[in-house]
Order: C-alpha cells, then structure tokens, then sequence
DNA sequence: TACCTTGTAGTGGTTAGACCACTGCCGCGA
DNA sequence: TCGCGGCAGTGGTCTAACCACTACAAGGTA
C-alpha cells in the first residue's frame, strides 16, 4: 500500500520543512546573522504554503533562539548570544526534578575549566575587561543589583576568554537559571565586599596566566556562593513564612 | 515601573501568555510529565483565546522540548529525554563558527567529570549496567555500527551514573551533535577492539570506585577518540576528492 | 476462534482571508 | 526647527472550515 493520495512529498509536517529549509539556508551562508527573512506574507507564497504553516516554522526557530522576531518591524536572525537553552532551568526542575545543587556543581564545574582555560588562552583585552568589572564591583559592593551586574560579566569575560564558546554557552544557560534567585538573595548578602576581593584574586591569578590556581580560586568561590545562597534562602523563607502568617491574621480582622 | 495602560497585564504577546500559563502548570505541578493537555479547541476556549494563538504558544513549549506534541493522538507533557538542546550544533556552528575542536574540547571536559563522579556516586546497577555494555562492545567490535550503539549506551550510563542529570543532558547535546560524524568514520575504523579494552578499563577504574584514574582514563580516550576521527576524516574527503575526479572523468566520457 | 478490513470519533495540521497592533519614517503645520 | 499626525510595512490574532493521522471498535471473513 503506497502513500497514494493528493499529498506527495511531505518530510515531516510543514513545520519542520519550514525549519528546515530556513536552517540549510543559515547553514550554506545565505543568511548570516544579523539578515532579515522576508516579510511572512511573502515567504508563504514563495514557499507555497500558507502563512499560519511558515509562522509556525519561524516560532520553532525563535523559540530555540536562531530566529529574532520584531514586531512591526521584521524577522531576523540570530546575532550574538546563542541562547542554546530557552528553557529556564526552572521548568526542567519542575519537569525532571533537577536541584539547586545539581545546577550549583554543574555551574562548578564548567566555571572552574573555563578559569583554566581563561588563564591559558585570554588575551590582554579579556584582562582589561576583567580589571574593569572588578573596579566597578569595588564601587558598587553597596548596591547589591549594579554589584550582581559587574559580577555576571565579570564571569561572562572569563567565559568568552576561555576561547570555547561552546563551554560558554553551557554556562550561561546555567547561570541563566540561577540568577533569578541570585537576584532576590542578592539584596541580604552582607559580604559583597569579601567577593569583589576573591574576584580580585581570580582575575590575578588569571592574568598571570596560573591556570591551577584560577582554578582553586574559582571552586572555591562558587562553593562559598553555594552555600551562602543557602542559608540566604532558608532566611527568606523563613520570613516569608511569617508575614504570611502575619497576612492571614489581619484578613480574620 | 507599574502596569497600568489601555491593555492590561499583557506579559507580551499572546504566545508568551500561553508559554507562562502552561510553564505554570507545569511548576506547580497541576500538569506532570506523561500527562496530556487538553485538546486545542477545548483547550482555547477555555483560556479565551484562538485556537492559532494557542498553537503558537504550544509550539513554543514543544521547540524547547518540554511539550510533546502526537498528530492525531494529543499533547503531552514531554518525560525523561533531555530536550534541553533544541539547536542541533550544527545549526550553532554554522551560525557562529564553532569548530568540531572545540565540541570535543567540550565534551572532554564534561566527559571527564562525569566519569569521576560515576566513580564517587554510581551505584550497583550503573555497574551491572557499564559491564554489560562493555561486553556488548566485544562482541561487535566487527560490527560497526552496532558497537557505536553500544559505545553510545556506556557512556549515557555513566552520565547517568554521576547522578547529575543537568551535566548528563549538558553531555548529550554535544554527543548528539558529533553522533553524525561518527556514525560516518566508524566504519573506517580499525581499532574497536582497542577502543573496547579502553571501555573495560574505565568501567573497573569506576568501579573500583577510582575517581582519579577515571577521569585520566577518560581524558586519554577521549583525545584519542579526536585524533582518530580526525585522521579518518581527512582520508574520507581524501577518497572523496578522488571518486569526484573518477566521477568527472567518466562523464565527459 | 482468530484475523483482517472498514468505519468512525477525536485530535492535531493546514488553509484562507480578514483585521488588529506595533514600528519607523515622511511630511505637514506651528 | 520642532513636534506630531498619519501612512506604509510587518508581525500578531482571529475565525471557520477542511485535511490527515491515530486509535479503537464493529463487523466481516477464514
């Protein structure tokens, strides 16, 4: 029994074909990032389907982060930051039931090659960028949001430094997922200056190109960080559970 | 910055609402894995919004793996598998020049952790499991591709083995990507029985519980793996060049 | 009984065309 | 010169109908 019928071809749904076709065309370089797609209207007819088919094609590849979706403007591709992710570890946490502690080694142990490789392969440039956010995290141990920000790219440059973009895109879809929760602890920290002085230390030991202890440095940092994240947490939570308490005695008033 | 305005809550767009209602669901646990969603039309009316507008946002959840969709039969919660990937490497290379050099520099290093954490945390049935595969991989050491399955098999194990499923999924998005090049310089391969005693001996360094010799194990393997892929591949598109030319010549014949 | 065909209901996939909402920009008018 | 109104282009949403696939049940056939 063969596929008679009106429809022939069919790889798969219409879907995947779209996404198919747009990815071989990003792959032989006929798009480069950055390009604009044509208009949806347009790219239907040419491709012979209808625009709620090519429309689903292009949210797939926006949803894995290939494709950039304006509205009212255009649709292009990806430029910059892969975003190999998009799914925010939360949900996986929910889905497959992955702890904190699970993402805080996995986080460990990415972070602590890349300082190795960020001491083997940066380039002076890398150093400079480090130097700055340092600077900046000293000036700004007071205000824990602008702190948080100079933190991230301080980690984010020794991930670029490491010369694998690979390794540094696993990490940011780590720390992606951590740093909602960083952000709320963040305000509690009491020791902010304490961790501009170990990224002092990392960046050293990183600009001296002393691999094992960039390494040391950096598992250690982040197991600090763990912990204090912890008990931060316990404390917030604790809190939360009394104002809510709180909260249910004035609503019987 | 409050959200007050003609249009009310409005995360963004539709999609995204649907994105964040399901994502919800799943959090909270109302929808589990395995469970199925309500059918589309149903589905829509009850959240008060188009049916294509519904699709859109399943799709969404679906690219990012975290929704599994069955024509004719329904829409899951997506269970077990990773799904964290999404973007084939490929596509990733292709769009930022990564380079086969760095996924195995990549993977070495997951890799390598991985083995030493099976060694620390696997438990007897991660080393029933390793040993079977083990002897698999010498009984088709002439097979090619069936000993990939099984050398596929031995190393998902130990991922599994580490007990961290976050670097375990971390790990087959890069395999995944480099399984296509295998599969193709396998059979070229001369030295699967080698490549099996090396299996053998990273399966009793785990088991014995040697974290150490684990990962040097691992690490060496894994060079070697590169280097011979490498050499195989040069001489497949050496043959290549080849047969074209072969190919040429016949036909202006 | 055992097997196979044929419906059929339920579900996702696709289509068409219309209209809404946002963005960028051009030109009019103060 | 500056500001703002409006227009054109593009993605976002809606509707409603129909197509395609899957599972399963009913009936026929050996």
């Amino acid at each position: 029994m063969a596929m008679n019928g009106p429809n022939h071809n069919h790889d798969a749904h219409l879907t995947m074909q779209v996404v198919n076709h747009i990815r071989k065309l990003i792959e032989n370089g006929t798009l480069r990032p950055g390009d604009k797609i044509p208009p949806e209207r347009e790219f239907a007819q040419k491709l012979k389907i209808s625009r709620a088919s090519l429309r689903a094609g292009i949210g797939h590849l926006a949803a894995m982060g290939v494709l950039n979706v304006r509205h009212g403007v255009g649709t292009f591709v990806a430029v910059g930051p892969p975003a190999l992710g998009g799914v925010s570890l939360d949900i996986l946490r929910a889905l497959h039931g992955y702890t904190s502690a699970q993402m805080f080694e996995a986080r460990r142990i990415l972070e602590s090659n890349l300082a190795a490789l960020a001491a083997e392969r940066g380039r002076e440039e890398h150093f400079t960028a480090l130097a700055e956010e340092v600077t900046e995290m000293y000036a700004t141990f007071h205000e824990p949001q602008e702190y948080l920000i100079h933190d991230m790219r301080f980690h984010r440059t020794i991930a670029e430094a490491s010369g694998n973009p690979i390794l540094a895109v696993l990490m940011e879809t780590i720390t992606a997922a951590l740093y909602d929760e960083r952000r709320k602890t963040v305000e509690r920290s009491q020791d902010l200056r304490q961790s501009a002085e170990i990224h002092r230390a990392l960046y050293r030991a990183i600009r001296s190109r002393n691999a094992k202890e960039a390494r040391a440095i950096m598992e250690q940092h982040l197991e600090l960080a763990e912990s204090a994240q912890r008990s931060e947490q316990a404390l917030a939570k604790e809190e939360k559970r009394l104002s809510a308490k709180k909260k249910s005695r004035r609503a019987r008033a």
